[in-house]
DNA sequence: CGTCTAGTTGATACGCGTCAAAGGGAGTGG
DNA sequence: CCACTCCCTTTGACGCGTATCAACTAGACG
């Protein structure tokens, strides 16, 4: 295994870029007075850190990087709940299936923390902050949906293709009806977000790039030349390229 | 197929017991002056409800009977991505996935609609009422995480086995070791929450019921006789009878 | 040029889905 | 009260899809 359980590097200190974030999580949180400021956490590939509080008192903010939030089994299983692209915002969720549950690096990352806990007064007092949380977590919300009925009932294939759209369509440089995406996984990390084995995702891969589909430039970077047709090979919607931040209440103003 | 697509019944006017109700949610929606009042629905087994907007604007308490949130694809495969118990919140989550998603009733269901429409200012102006949603949401994420776990590594028999004690311990009557728990819902339901097909859950209770860990003095009643021994069965934790209101940010104050 | 890890490909096994048929309970009508 | 029907469930036979195990290939890096 090349996982390590180290409990991450220490925090440096309060990183510039960080602390002038201009994300609506950040920028209130950062306003409020006893706040320590922002960790950086830079995390090697494979590296974990622990996520196992019960309720939200820490967020991370991904900067760069791919990690994931997983769930090990006892006997070697492993589930990849969620990816995590630079941009996204986790607060501190999963766990509590009685199994460890880790935000993971499968790229080296930067990951910048913020506190809850410095915060003046309760977390009600600040309806704004709460306002983003919730649309943040309502979207995660939705998102989980779409992956319990790719998990259930997607065949391999779709799951692939579903896979290579998503991450496509969140992550990758568009250019016309073409997409280019780095893709800063193993096979292995891709098969437990999908559910299936690493052989499994390797055949499926050489399927697909036999359909003129998909090329792959590297082991690493994928290319997908016609997303119209790879959209029409899953029974599902692919899921638009849509920001990880979602004012949410704003909507219901 | 035995569903129907109708609107379910219109809007009774609103129930006694339901606008003195208890849960912090309603009271802090029924507290506000423009509410229109809850609204009762009465859904016989297999109706359907449409959760289509994007944003939550209504919130559903179930109040008898078993629902769930499905999704249903073109070519009939369907995932029931939540089940919803008597007790539990739903608020307009699930959907966009592309694919039509439902509050179905997989028995007859008495729900209490409330909506957030009528509230007195923007939805931020009642963080005690937000404090609720997010308690629910957030509790409803970590039980996401536990389901995609479930539905991508558990095999068939562990994830009947964990329905068996999901649905014992959060709505079975516990007697010593052993609890009874009604199955108000087909084993076809059963399968689409597993990802599962029909047969296959059938063929697994009775092989269950071969150990003697299960008995099912009808069809749709169960008896789990040794629940430690259950729980040994399978590689997660069972999830605890907790209460699906959770006054989440109270602990964070 | 050798080593190491990730990825690919092949042979095989088996779990679960599919299709088909029979069994059982609840409701209905005679 | 019994016969009939309908739908759900159970059971069986069979096939497909994915996992497993193993061997080989390809890059990456010293």
């Amino acid at each position: 295994m090349r996982l390590s359980t180290e409990p991450a590097q220490a925090e440096a200190p309060a990183h510039q870029a960080c602390s002038q974030c201009l994300r609506p999580v950040c920028q209130a949180i950062l306003q409020s007075p006893r706040q320590a400021g922002p960790g950086m956490h830079k995390l090697t590939r494979g590296a974990r850190m622990a996520m196992t509080e019960g309720s939200c008192q820490r967020i991370w903010v991904i900067l760069s990087g791919m990690a994931a939030i997983s769930t090990g089994l006892a006997d070697g299983r492993r589930q990849i709940v969620t990816l995590e692209l630079p941009g996204n915002i986790v607060c501190g969720l999963a766990a509590m299936t009685g199994s460890e549950s880790w935000l993971e690096a499968l790229s080296d990352c930067e990951i910048c923390e913020l506190s809850l806990q410095g915060l003046d007064g309760p977390l009600s007092d600040h309806p704004d902050l709460v306002s983003e949380l919730f649309g943040l977590i309502h979207a995660r919300v939705l998102e989980d949906a779409a992956r319990m009925v790719m998990l259930g009932r997607l065949d391999s294939m779709e799951r692939v293709t579903l896979f290579l759209l998503e991450i496509g369509l969140k992550h990758g440089l568009r250019n016309g009806n073409a997409i280019h995406v780095e893709l800063p996984m193993t096979r292995e990390d891709i098969a437990d977000y999908l559910g299936l084995n690493a052989e499994t995702v390797s055949r499926l891969f050489t399927r697909l790039k036999k359909t003129g589909l998909v090329r792959f430039p590297s082991r690493s970077s994928v290319n997908l030349t016609d997303i119209a047709a790879l959209e029409r090979r899953i029974p599902v919607q692919s899921p638009t390229a849509m920001p990880p931040t979602g004012a949410y209440l704003a909507h219901v103003r």
